[in-house]
DNA sequence: CTTTCATATGAATGTATATTCATATGATAT
DNA sequence: ATATCATATGAATATACATTCATATGAAAG
């Protein structure tokens, strides 16, 4: 099958998602972009496990990123994060 | 923060989502119900493999079922796994 | 009621992966 | 050039979880 590889790279880009502390991240750049540090102290968490994370986000090209300065901001690569996050926000609250 | 459990539940609700086989199952179902034992030769796995994955499927609410006859079929839950699907396949297709 | 067939379940194992800790990298500013 | 600050990386550990195997459940048909 062709469509193989693409169901599992679909997995794989949702497993991306489905980790609480990538959420975090991604919920966190909905609103502004953001350095490692401030994602570090907005999660209370090491700015190892964020940057090991941030990697992750990158890979999948959910975020992007740019020095500034002393720091490396980070920001949202594309609104289909928007829309994946918005449709999953929708199937938890739209429960009947 | 309130947010956190539903951060929470997202992470979780897409980790569903971020493997292979259930990837596989719900597009399985994207053009029709399907019996356990069907799915499972569909995919070439075990019966075992897969009622355990549907049970997953189940939980998070993605899937639905009803007995026929002899058999329980399974069906996609609402339109929102279809939304998801959609949209992560248009971000791993748009790739500039 | 009993047998049979489809499905579900439980325990066990192997594998994937998130976080930590220590340290490397690398740009900036002095 | 060097020191410093922010970030990245690697190895190690701990935990989560997918599949398998054996077996239980439970409806349907005879």
């Amino acid at each position: 099958m062709p469509e193989d590889k693409l169901l599992c790279d679909l997995g794989d880009l949702f497993k991306v998602f489905g980790d609480t502390t990538r959420i975090r991240i991604l919920y966190s750049l909905l609103e502004t972009e953001l350095c490692v540090c401030a994602i570090a102290e907005l999660l209370c968490m090491t700015q190892s496990a964020i940057s090991h994370q941030l990697r992750v986000l990158k890979n999948a090209k959910l975020v992007g990123n740019r020095r500034e300065g002393k720091t490396i901001v980070y920001f949202l690569a594309d609104d289909h994060v928007r829309s994946i996050i918005a449709q999953g926000y929708e199937h938890l609250t739209e429960e009947k």
